[in-house]
RNA sequence: GCCACGGUAGUGUAGCCUGGUGAGCACAAGGGACUGUGGAUCCCUUAGCCCGAGUUCAAAUCUCGGCCGUGGCCCCA
């Protein structure tokens, strides 16, 4: 009888766990330079806080179902949504701007592929309680010094649905429309967008979407959109609060970035800048972050309060930068003989005590044996303990460059430390 | 939910088209030869046809279904 793992999870063994710990601890170091403290909320919520963000469709792409006592419960998607409950229950009266920061597994019932699985992890921060240009950037900067800190070949894209949106109700495209528009759009699908749009008898905003959604390239484009939005007022306000946060990233020193204003999002709860950030040598799934500033506190109940946040895949960010792991010192004790047990069982302890982790041979193997089985399983230095304990003294061996050298017990753990 | 390709010891593979000999090889793992330097060499051992049904005297091999994997669509991170 053998178990299989369930489809799109993973298994992380010791090799692969210690390149996620590292990257992991990375970038929540980069998130806590920034001011961001680190929340967890559960990793299972009521299938209602779910849909009531992204509407009943999204229940088919979820692990849904119901306890014993018949609630309906829901393996988290996102973090977004728990966060801001978490905030709506706990954190409305703490001082603003408040800076979260998280980290861990999001669950969705989707067919796995490249960078696509059914368990995944994301790392990302919530920045609640200020739509200052100022703060919009910061959220984005955060998400550019990650990317650019890891030194991954990546392009930023920046755009705002405020703008869109309020084209759209310029040319009186009613909310629920805006959205099933934005959709098409965000999928590509700008000729469906556009029947959609002359039906509701809106089709001379048609061109103006197209250039719009077309417009690539740095702050300077915002001057081509403003003579496209021409006569639109709202339009052209957000597209001036685009620019002050452009101007803001220049002076967070975010440079290379492309206003894009067709990203979409699809998700209706944008509200104003949106971004998005691929690594091209990905593939088909590309996108390692996205995110933008938002509205979501009174769709749980409590009051609206501005919010930008974004989320890393954290294993697409992982495949996108081959790190190579440091060489790590690991240290193995091996007794010469079975009556020098109790002196190596002895020393691994002291070395241990004195915070050089260690690891001791087990298996009485003779010594040719041993360091064959310490050089297989990476062990970096051997400590031999045989007869030279009589003088107090070990042999401690380079597994590297094979040099040995007798060194007191005394000094073993100072020795071993600037190894 | 849809499409393409795939699944043989722990890993990588041969065999499959053309059904029929104890399913072969390499590496890994465990033991030994061999008493502190043999990270070697030699020998031994462990361990496999994804699951189920069908066709057949006979299935790793052919057919169907399922499961899983890889990549793509969709969606997203």
């Amino acid at each position: 009888m053998s178990f299989q793992r369930p489809r799109g999870t993973r298994d992380f063994l010791p090799e692969e766990m210690r390149l996620r710990r590292e990257l992991e601890q990375r970038v929540c170091a980069i998130f806590r330079s920034f001011g961001y403290l680190e929340v967890a909320t559960p990793t299972f919520e009521h299938l209602e806080l779910i849909t009531a963000k992204s509407g009943e469709e999204i229940v088919e792409r979820l692990y849904s179902f119901q306890d014993k006592s018949g609630r309906w419960l829901a393996l988290r998607p996102e973090f977004t949504a728990p966060v801001m409950r978490m905030y709506v229950n706990s954190l409305q009266s703490a001082p603003k701007p408040l800076r979260l920061y998280y980290f861990g597994p999001c669950f969705r019932y989707e067919r796995p592929q490249s960078g696509r699985y059914r368990e995944f992890w994301q790392a990302g921060v919530e920045l609640i309680g200020s739509a200052t240009p100022e703060a919009q950037a910061e959220v984005l900067a955060l998400a550019d010094t990650v990317l650019r800190e890891l030194e991954v070949s990546y392009e930023l894209h920046v755009g705002s649905v405020g703008v869109l949106r309020k084209l759209l109700a310029c040319h009186g495209v009613g909310e629920e429309e805006q959205v099933r528009i934005m959709g098409m759009i965000d999928r590509g699908e700008m000729l469906r967008a556009e029947d959609m749009l002359k039906e509701l008898g809106a089709g001379e905003v048609t061109a103006t979407l197209r250039s719009l959604t077309e417009l690539r390239g740095g702050a300077e484009v915002l001057e081509e959109a403003a003579e496209l939005l021409r006569g639109c007022g709202d339009a052209l306000k957000e597209l001036h609060r685009l620019g002050e946060v452009l101007e803001a990233l220049e002076w967070y020193g975010v440079r290379e970035l492309r206003v894009n204003l067709g990203i979409a999002r699809g998700l209706d709860y944008y509200t104003g800048m949106v971004f998005e950030a691929y690594v091209p040598s990905l593939g088909a799934e590309k996108q390692v972050c996205g995110g933008g500033s938002y509205s979501l506190a009174e769709v749980f109940g409590g009051k609206p309060v501005p919010t930008s946040g974004f989320a890393f895949g954290f294993d697409r960010l992982l495949l996108a930068c081959s790190q190579k792991p440091a060489q790590e010192r690991r240290v193995m004790v091996i007794p010469l003989g079975v009556e020098m047990l109790k002196e190596a069982v002895g020393i691994a302890g002291m070395l241990r005590s004195r915070g050089v982790s260690c690891e001791l041979e087990v298996m009485r193997r003779r010594l040719g044996k041993a360091l064959a089985g310490a050089d297989a399983r990476g062990v970096s230095h051997v400590v031999l303990v045989g007869e030279e304990l009589r003088q107090g003294k070990v042999v401690l061996r380079d597994m590297h460059t094979g040099e040995q050298r007798e060194v007191k017990v005394e000094s073993l753990p100072e020795v071993l430390s600037s190894a």
